[in-house]
RNA sequence: GGAAAGGUAGCUCAGCCGGUUAGAGCACGGCACUCAUAAUGCCGGGGUCGAGGGUUCGAGUCCCUCCCUUUCCA
């Protein structure tokens, strides 16, 4: 009887692309569900854009569209990552959606039923210009700590005191710039403090092993608290205009997208059942009997950011809402991915730009490698060193790996006519096989993938090591030997054979191919394959190659499209070293393809207007005429121009340089000048007869 | 401020409930080999296991203090 398993990942947020974290999740979960699969379980994997909420809503206001619009454009992207990567969801939907309105809905009408929905009046912040009260992050002021000027209502980014907006000095709207007011709403609560919810939550949280002890410690910590730690209620309704699911009972008030997030998981699940796709994926039931069966286990990867959210409330809503909604079986939380050592941020985005990765023609099954060497099951954080990358690649996937059927394939296509043949008795083979293939199980069921890459290639390894003490390459010059020869590669085949199931998980493609290709298979590699003596294989064809260091150069290049946050964490120390490293690369011979030109959009500006700027020694503010628009840049050539020499005149710009924040403001693009050793800067210009918008080709 | 995780060779990490001379991969040096899209094998250098104290016959492994890093605080 197989598991039936639903698995999940954090639904990303809909106001972007996918960055590197969101990969490395979909990456470890996606790795996790093929070893299931591979075991012959039943999994459900599925997962959803989360599409509401004030910045949805703001963001697409500010760029003239509807939410539904914004969110629409965003999701078209996610196909291109989700096959880049190999990443083998069932289903991907959106938390707006029919199904997530009607199973939100519902799932409130019923703890409002048992008690645990109350309202209460709340003192927010509201923008007397907009119309609307202002979620934390829109509220911004003088830090009451440290007085740093521009802070956010949360949190101080510079002294990192938490606070409350109101108690920010001199507040002022992010939206508006506006003073905001107090004033006093009704909001829906979800009393998370009721003793059933506590004492619920800490039998849940204590069953063992459903969670890390970090993750356990970490939950029992708040729900434990006490004094101003005290497990506080949750605050659930938004007034409107939020961009949400309307409570029914509460004309004006919309759910707070975190109580919606949650449960479109549930809405992912249910649209892949009205799709079909779980009937064809062997599930007869319809979603409420699946849902409900005590035998589904229900299963999310997410990160640490997110354990309040999915170890306290959802567990809560789930139990009170009662069935057919059951509680997660297992919430498997990891750590950040860092890059070269810097924190990367959802806000900031990284260095490292997935898109960017597929679209310089990096190996999605390099990456997935490298982090599956990398990850565990604790909620460490893992650092992506574009050294380490190349090393591990190179050397465990095409050194160790690959070159084992490289090798020894080409005797028996030659001498064999591809035919294998084992001497002497070959139990004891497969049993070894067997034994390395149960350790491997393990560490994957556990989430140790680093440990059963460890284990993987210490049997690759061996393998090698056999190969070279019984030198085939001798034996081939013998006729007589033809058998120890046949019997050498057919063991080094075998071993290849098995390394290649246990990668599957992790290599999806390059297994595909050995499975299919070498081995002449109608089909992709199963677990039990591993023990299964295979007695014929076809020519070797190349299955991967090596990484070149200088792609890693390419990848960590600025300016990427796909990345359109990256740039702006310039002032990170990764960026900083990348940048400084492609510097380097471009004073040396390093070759920029054609292609990788076009992509700097360079178009001649007529400078309307050049002012100075109060504060700044080097920079003049440039107000530019692109034809289309107008654009403000900051540029530092105070030192060599007057301003009022350079109202009129045409000049170059990089037009598409992701807009940075400076200190006195937003510049939107670069204008181009040649400095020498103490010279410069000398404006770039173009000829009579250009006009402002023309593309620099 | 409160809390959590972590500090082991140049780098990335393994070291379970304390037990012989602290391990692996990568990198580095040397040798061997030539079957493999220069891939492999063997040998070697290199660590007072963050610091100090304690428990113990014995501690990287347990306890205390301190230092450092990272993260979380709805």
């Amino acid at each position: 009887m197989p598991r039936r398993i639903f698995v999940t990942t954090a639904l990303p947020y809909a106001n972007g692309p996918f960055h590197i974290g969101h990969i490395m999740e979909y990456i470890q979960a996606d790795i996790w569900v093929r070893f299931q699969r591979m075991q012959g379980q039943q999994v459900h994997f599925v997962c959803a854009d989360d599409a509401h909420g004030a910045p949805i809503m703001l963001k697409a206001e500010a760029e003239g569209i509807s939410p539904q619009q914004l969110v629409a454009r965003v999701a078209a992207d996610r196909p291109r990552y989700l096959q880049g990567f190999h990443l083998s969801f069932d289903h991907w939907h959106s938390t707006d959606s029919p199904e997530n309105t009607r199973l939100s809905q519902d799932i409130y009408a019923r703890l409002k039923a048992a008690g645990l929905i109350y309202r209460k009046s709340v003192e927010q912040f509201f923008d007397p210009l907009k119309g609307m009260f202002l979620p934390d992050r829109y509220v911004k002021g003088e830090c009451p700590n440290c007085h740093s000027p521009d802070q956010y209502g949360d949190a101080c980014e510079v002294c990192g005191t938490v606070y409350a907006p109101t108690d920010l000095i001199d507040p002022y709207s992010a939206l508006t710039g506006a003073k905001p007011l107090l004033k006093a709403s009704e909001h829906l609560f979800f009393r998370l403090s009721d003793p059933r919810c506590v004492a619920f939550l800490e039998d849940w949280l204590g069953t063992p092993g459903r969670l890390q002890p970090q993750v356990v410690n970490k939950a029992r910590e708040w729900l434990a608290g006490s004094g101003a730690q005290a497990l506080a209620d949750w605050d659930i309704s938004r007034d409107a205009p939020y961009f949400g699911i309307p409570i029914p009972d509460a004309p004006g008030k919309y759910f707070y997208v975190w109580l919606d997030a949650p449960i479109g998981y549930l809405a992912a699940l249910e649209s892949y059942f009205e799709s079909g796709k779980a009937a064809a994926n062997g599930e007869p039931r319809s979603f409420e009997q699946f849902l409900a069966a005590p035998d589904t286990e229900q299963i999310h990867f997410i990160g640490k950011d997110i354990i309040y959210f999915h170890t306290l409330f959802w567990p809560a809503m789930l139990r009170f809402a009662g069935p057919p909604y059951r509680v997660p079986a297992h919430v498997y939380v990891h750590g950040f991915i860092t890059v070269s050592g810097a924190k990367m941020s959802k806000s900031r985005g990284t260095g490292l730009s997935p898109l960017r990765y597929l679209e310089i023609g990096m190996d999605a099954e390099w990456l997935r490698y490298f982090l599956a060497a990398r990850l565990n099951g604790s909620v460490e954080d893992l650092d992506f060193n574009p050294d380490d990358f190349v090393a591990r690649v190179n050397s465990d996937l095409i050194g160790k790996y690959v070159n084992i059927a490289s090798r020894a394939a080409s005797f028996i296509t030659r001498s064999f006519n591809g035919e294998l043949k084992f001497s002497g008795d070959t139990r004891e083979l497969v049993r070894a096989a067997g034994d390395t293939a149960a350790l491997v199980q393990k560490s994957y069921e556990n989430r140790e993938f680093g440990r059963a890459m460890r284990d993987i290639m210490a049997f690759a390894d061996r393998i090698n090591q056999e190969f070279d003490a019984r030198k085939p390459w001798v034996l081939a010059r013998e006729q007589s030997r033809a058998g120890e020869l046949q019997d050498v590669c057919s063991r080094a085949l075998y071993g290849f054979k098995l390394l290649s199931v246990l990668l599957t998980p992790v290599l999806p493609a390059v297994s595909g191919r050995v499975a299919r290709g070498l081995f002449g298979l109608d089909r992709g590699f199963v677990w039990s394959d591993a023990q299964v003596l295979p007695d014929r294989i076809n020519p070797y064809e190349h299955l991967m190659t090596r990484v070149d260091p200088r792609q890693l150069d390419a990848l960590f290049d600025s300016g990427v499209p796909g990345a359109p946050a990256a740039n702006a964490a310039a002032a990170t120390p990764a960026a900083a070293t990348a940048a400084a490293a492609t510097a380097a690369a471009a004073s040396g011979n390093t070759v920029l393809s054609i292609d990788e030109f076009r992509r700097i959009e360079l178009r001649v500006a007529r400078i309307v207007r050049a002012e100075t700027i109060d504060g700044a020694d080097k920079l003049l503010k440039l107000t530019l005429d692109l034809g289309t628009e107008t654009r403000t840049v900051f540029a530092g050539i105070k030192s060599a121009y007057d301003p009022a020499s350079l109202t009129g005149r045409l000049t170059v710009v990089v037009a598409n340089l992701a807009p940075r924040k400076m200190k006195f403001g937003v510049s939107e693009g670069m204008v181009l000048a040649a400095s020498g050793e103490g010279q410069g800067p000398f404006l770039l210009s173009a000829d009579a007869g250009a006009t402002p918008g023309m593309r620099i080709t």
